[in-house]
DNA sequence: AACAATAACGTTATAACGTAACACTATACA
DNA sequence: TGTATAGTGTTACGTTATAACGTTATTGTT
């Protein structure tokens, strides 16, 4: 008793492009995970923004995007996945989301995150990586993906050319 | 004109070493801050703990220590500044705090974090400062100081000897 | 000492972030 | 066909953090 199609109410799915797709069916047979319907709008919501957001922004994004109210577990347990699978990082100084650039291999958490703006650029330092580990594993410490964050400014954000200071973020080097 | 304590309620300050009282008091002249009796409380309270706690455990150990009712935002603003100030990091993964080891110098917060029972080890390194300064400064980043949080086991809770892996055991604090 | 300016503190209310519990549904596999 | 496992939806709740505003303490100046 539910078969009746309700004259489609906005459910256009962002339409995660092919190729991204194609990666992310690849990442989950890879770890057993399923990639369903719900989990891919996530993913695709997500890659249509140029910056972290919060789950909760996520959540409206998807209330609109589906035209009906999400309970917040609904994105949690998305969001849980797309960061299981290494599909997303979470930002965890900023408790914010944004899509990994290069899923392909699984790596660190490695951000310049922009205090001003936002921007979150994402780096890969495979010295970073083994510094880490090491020193980790020097103390009998059995590591995990590190999660490293560095808040400042962004090239765009430093516009006033003068040396003058801009946000307060303490102690550059 | 100091009015006489009334038979003192429980006030006793969890007391604070002298020595690091008198870091502390130079850390923040050097810095133009106040150290009030207030916040070198809130100190005091964390230097009693082993592990990072959480906001709301201190909240909690400091109405128990001076027997009354504090706000929440208190307690945040008398962590914001040890924060400032460099008596306190603050483990953003876990959004706990913890005393700093080596409050003399201003530097990168890094720590390895036991998912298991919560333990956090303060390292310093110099070489990672380094390596992110550099990669941010070619990328017209201006950093500040970064966050570097390794999750894992650590030693003692590394104890099951049998080769089998631990990572992503939740639920520390 | 009196004053103004600023920083810290207290209080109430509320926003933002995240999870527990449980019932139901889909899929996989014997 | 059953049975086990994983995913989803819903309600309610718990934790973490801040806004707004008024009061008190400190500092520097007259
Ligand atoms: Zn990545
Ligand atoms: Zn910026
Ligand atoms: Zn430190
Ligand atoms: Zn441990």
């Amino acid at each position: 008793m539910k078969a009746r199609k309700t004259a489609t109410r906005r459910l256009r799915a962002p339409s995660l492009p092919a190729a991204a797709l194609h990666r992310a069916e690849q990442l989950c047979t890879k770890a057993g995970e399923r990639l369903t319907p719900a989990r891919i709008n996530a993913y695709a919501e997500l890659l249509t923004q140029k910056n972290p957001i919060s789950a909760y922004e996520l959540l409206a994004l998807m209330e609109q995007r589906e035209g009906r109210k999400l309970a917040p577990l609904t994105v949690y347990r998305q969001l849980d996945f797309l960061v299981r699978v290494g599909l997303v990082h979470k930002l965890t100084s900023a408790q914010a989301y944004v899509a990994c650039e290069h899923p392909d291999h699984p790596h660190d958490t490695l951000y310049l995150v922009c205090s001003s703006c936002g921007k979150a650029d994402e780096l890969e330092s495979e010295r970073v990586a083994e510094l880490l580990s090491k020193a980790a594993r020097s103390r009998g410490f059995k590591p995990g993906k590190a999660i490293v964050e560095v808040p400042g400014l962004c090239q765009t954000c430093r516009q006033p050319p003068d040396g003058a200071d801009g946000i307060g973020v303490a102690g550059a080097r």
